[in-house]
DNA sequence: CGGCATCCTCTTTGATACTG
DNA sequence: CAGTATCAAAGAGGATGCCG
């Protein structure tokens, strides 16, 4: 990228990662850890391959990456963020957090991954019951699915599945999202086809409160999308 | 700019202020309040005005911005952030501070103004002695002004100057902004040539304690620089 | 001046095909 | 799996001109 030219920390840390595609590759690796170059292509749809290969040697000359080759089993070269690549969280975050709404007017090519599930459920679901028995939620969209575990009071997130989930909630990511995020109630997202099956009790444990929940996005705005 | 096509709010984000130079029109917005379109032109040194006047313009259907007839004096318009807009501060101060590491290292042709030592004052000065009575530090650099005013444990920036401040610093951008955020002493940037007039005890009010200091940056990194 | 619009050139991106 | 090669289209940068 050429550089703005500017002393201003903002405009020296968009010279870094200001690029196109630059800050959704920092994102895969915080919200997946170490991944391999397909795993990147996978979790950036629509960047071209010589794009990747581009940007993922730009951030390892600025420092944000390394590459290091893999033990068996895994047996090939796996792209990690350095410490000064991870300290981009907060930028991610904030960004992630201030696009949440745009989550109710998705696009109709827009495409999904289960990871980017992570957010949300970090930002909006707490464990209100820490005294509670270890539990876990599936959440299953499109061909991904997303592991919670909640447990002594605290929350995390992964891509994967659990062999017996206490709960799984199955159907369209808007659906899921909204729920997360507290912009629709179990009833509407029932009502709008999402498929809740298990121990729907464990939602009341980890939904945010009504004075916690995102504001905005009717139903109506909702119920049109395709996602 | 072309959407990513992903349901993440990162990405969505991104759709909206990824565009290059956005995030340095709404830097300035959040820095020095409503603007002319002059005022932004200055702001942001090296963007083509029809760039400009398109950012402006795809901001204003994204409604981040606004732009309003001032009343006269001013008798122009004035563009300034909208509410959404203004939530934006969160993602342009993470990009600051991640960005603080490459201050140190400037381009001979980076150019200089002086909101932009808004952050920097912001993220590292307090003020130590609420007790004490109000005070008033100029910082010159380049052309331009700033102006911090401290008083009842708050430190507040704005461009600008006052008539009688009680410490005026003078010299390179460089050096004031290591002396703000801790990473040469008052001793080193004296011997690098900034010119401290007026009370000088008021810098022991108000620059970091070592442990909320910079890391890193020699003293050597920094005397080769133009800025 | 302030606030753009136009024109032209150069660079970056996106799409696709191909390779070790 | 992990890229490279190619090429058309879009976007950025710079100069200049126009208008109240």
């Amino acid at each position: 990228m050429r550089s703005y030219g500017q002393y201003c920390s903002v405009a020296k840390a968009l010279d870094i990662v200001g690029d196109r595609w630059t800050l959704l590759i920092v994102r895969e690796l915080l919200l997946r850890g170490a991944c391999r170059y397909t795993d990147l292509k996978n979790g950036l749809p629509g960047i071209a391959t010589n794009l990747l290969a581009d940007r993922i040697r730009e951030l390892e000359a600025a420092g944000l990456v390394r590459r290091e080759e893999a033990p068996p089993p895994v047996a090939t070269t796996l792209v990690h963020l350095t410490e000064a690549g991870a300290e981009l969280e907060p930028v991610v975050k904030a960004l992630g957090w201030w696009g949440i709404r745009y989550m109710a007017q998705p696009a109709d090519t827009d495409v999904f991954r289960g990871q980017w599930f992570t957010y949300p459920v970090e930002f909006f679901l707490r464990d209100r019951d820490p005294d509670a028995p270890a539990a876990s939620v599936e959440l299953r969209a499109g061909a991904d699915s997303t592991v919670i575990e909640v447990s002594g009071g605290e929350v995390h997130v992964r891509v994967g599945s659990v062999p017996r989930p206490d709960l799984v909630l199955t159907g369209r990511p808007l659906l899921i999202n909204a729920l997360v995020t507290g912009q629709l109630s179990v009833a509407e997202v029932t009502a709008l086809g999402l498929e809740i099956s298990g121990d729907a009790s464990l939602l009341d444990r980890i939904l945010p409160d009504p004075e916690d929940a995102y504001p905005n996005s009717p139903e109506s705005e909702l119920s049109g999308a395709r996602l």
